[in-house]
DNA sequence: AACTGAGGCAACCGCGTTTCA
DNA sequence: GTGAAACGCGGTTGCCTCAGT
């Protein structure tokens, strides 16, 4: 009944995972006129997103600069002794880590960090806690010595991530590089581009987004 | 070979903060 | 000074993949 007034426009929203095509749109458009103003970058490169979106999409995936791949040992000694510091605040702790999104950090604080630190719960339950491991109770930061416990625990069963279906990772070669962008427009994306990965990363004809963007770069060039 | 469960990542949602008219 | 809109952050959920049985 209310719905009438308003259902052509919430029908134009999408939710959901992002398309290659609107992958494409949106690294276009902000190459082309900048990121920021959300809601209107959303109508203005005619995304049926909400901009809130576009701006998640752009900060955790899309940007040039965003590190994929192994969180490193060191990585992972200064997540934690972040985390004892300041807690769950991610986008803290991902500033101190370039190319890293708070999203990811996040993720992987609580897919792998606290799986130990349960684990170590349960050898050590409360009372016999070991000093420095908290419970993954977010307040209980009490994990000082973070980092003794970091090199040992965290490198005993450290195992690269598995990144798959990426959605730009489908595109052949020949897709990629007929993406059109004015990477001139902006500046800072080329300032932070990470070093371009080794050729063997596109075996079997799969492209990082890195290896996208350097082709953006080439052809923009 | 098929099934089940666990792990991991991407995306959405709600709320607090900041900015602007 | 106030209200509205936009932004940013943290928590949570859903889906996909892989490993084990």
């Amino acid at each position: 009944m209310e719905k009438k007034g308003c259902s052509s426009l919430e029908a134009e929203v999408r939710k959901g995972p992002w398309t290659m095509e609107e992958d494409l749109i949106l690294i276009n458009y902000i190459a082309n006129h900048g990121e920021g103003v959300w809601n209107s970058l959303a109508k203005a490169a005619g995304l049926k997103r909400t901009g809130k979106s576009c701006r998640l999409r752009w900060l955790n995936y899309l940007r040039p600069d965003v590190r994929r791949g192994n969180i490193t040992p060191e990585e992972q000694i200064l997540i934690m002794e972040l985390h004892s510091k300041w807690g769950n605040r991610w986008s803290k702790i991902a500033k101190h880590l370039p190319g890293r999104t708070d999203n990811e950090i996040k993720n992987y604080w609580r897919t792998r960090i606290q799986k130990h630190l349960k684990q170590a719960d349960q050898r050590f339950p409360a009372g016999q806690q070991q000093p420095g491991i908290g419970s993954d109770h977010p307040h209980c930061m009490n994990m000082g010595s973070s980092s003794q416990v970091s090199a040992d625990t965290m490198e005993m069963d450290y195992s690269p991530p598995a990144y798959h279906h990426h959605p730009l990772e489908a595109f052949p070669a020949g897709v990629g590089a007929t993406m059109t962008m004015a990477v001139g427009g902006s500046s800072s994306s080329t300032a932070n581009m990470p070093p371009p990965p080794p050729p063997e990363s596109a075996e079997g004809g799969y492209w990082s987004m890195e290896e996208l963007w350097s082709m953006q770069l080439l052809n923009g060039e």
